[in-house]
DNA sequence: AAGTTCCTCACATCATTATGTGGTCTAAAC
DNA sequence: GTTTAGACCACATAATGATGTGAGGAACTT
């Protein structure tokens, strides 16, 4: 037997709160483990109120939403957030999507599409209303600035991946012969076909080439 | 009063394909452009089909899904294109999504449910299994590194961001010399700085830090 | 068995970078 | 009106990186 989702609501608005609060009170297989209007002590919050779920506001004074979930998932990444917003806006829902947001939803939703939600994140999905999956979809394809379409890692060898993470962590051709107990000059063999390969001529070319096409 | 919206189905098992056909066929709204089971001439089918929709399988013999959809957005980006596959891999999600796609969902979909996604990826939504959402919302804070807290910036001068910046292209002291009219030394002198305040000691770690903490 | 790729190492030479110690000039801050 | 900070330049030395040539052994493919 499954026990209840425990919710936790942050969201400024003193109205909307209590009526969220009730909806989750009222609801079977739901608990209602918290309603607060800000997020300042959210990592003390969850280790207090160990919530399932959170639904969170984005806009609210003082600490952001946007911040509130960052720190929640910073601590306990399995705890799912949700974020309500009142408008469909960009520039939030990419900031949102890159902190770690398990779903986003307007708070004109309608309750019992509220209740399917939670219960959808916490089945492993990711409820978004059908705008906010567009957008999610329209950004990505601007993030990487890589086509996989065929050579994504360039061919490189395990060796010389593993060789070019260390260029990347900053380490000389010395470093990296102590550290993994080759020669210098094995070093520098390396990173020559490193450097064919990637079709650079020097280490920076090399990190930034590496860093920029994640080939980490 | 709108007229129907035209679809194209891609789908190279027959029988789906039929009984894909057949159910358009019989919706009213919806309007059947086509039904192929490759899409080696994507390009000339749009211009001959001129489908508001396309239904891609993602797994076909000759000409991938993936590609098929890479080629209708190159020349029709306006056509909404859904892909369709039996499992839910992570790969080819992430392929599909780079390439475009407008929605993402099962072949055991139900056909009311796969209507409904005609219906919304019309206008403007992105139709997508949960289990789909969540991975897309996973594969994104992979992509982008940042968190541009506070001092993102850790008090570089403008001039310093500005040859950090070159270093990170892949310039050499001699290079930024010449190309901002200034003396190689000029140079050396500016990099120190730039080392004391990022605490690092190699051109490297510079470039490591200033792409992985957006200082660019 | 021959061919290929990868990992390993060596020697040599030149170019570049790292670091230190100075110095001038200008503009803003105190 | 002195201090502070940035942009600019010079000289010197040591350390590191870039490039070429060559080569042996292990593992895998054909």
């Amino acid at each position: 037997m499954e026990t209840a989702t425990r919710v936790l609501i942050y969201e400024d608005n003193v109205d909307l709160r209590t009526s969220l609060s009730q909806l989750l009170s009222g609801s079977v297989g739901m608990e209602l483990a918290g309603a607060l209007g800000n997020c300042t002590q959210a990592e003390a919050d969850m280790k207090r109120l160990r919530p399932d779920v959170v639904l969170m506001d984005i806009d609210m004074p003082g600490c952001t939403g946007i911040e509130g979930l960052r720190r929640i998932k910073a601590i306990a990444p399995n705890i799912n957030v949700v974020m309500l917003t009142v408008f469909e806006e960009n520039d939030r829902v990419f900031d949102a999507i890159c902190a770690g947001a398990d779903g986003y939803l307007l708070k004109k939703t309608s309750p019992s599409r509220l209740l399917d939600a939670i219960g959808e994140v916490r089945a492993g999905g990711a409820p978004m209303t059908p705008a906010i999956a567009r957008q999610v979809l329209r950004l990505f394809p601007k993030v990487p600035p890589r086509r996989p379409s065929e050579d994504s890692h360039a061919n490189l060898s395990a060796r010389e991946q593993e060789i070019l993470g260390l260029l990347v962590e900053g380490y000389s051709y010395k470093m990296i012969a102590a550290d993994r107990n080759i020669s210098i000059d094995t070093v520098r063999s390396h990173i020559k076909k490193i450097y064919e390969k990637l079709h650079v001529r020097s280490m920076t070319e090399a990190v930034s080439k590496a860093l920029r096409e994640g080939l980490t």
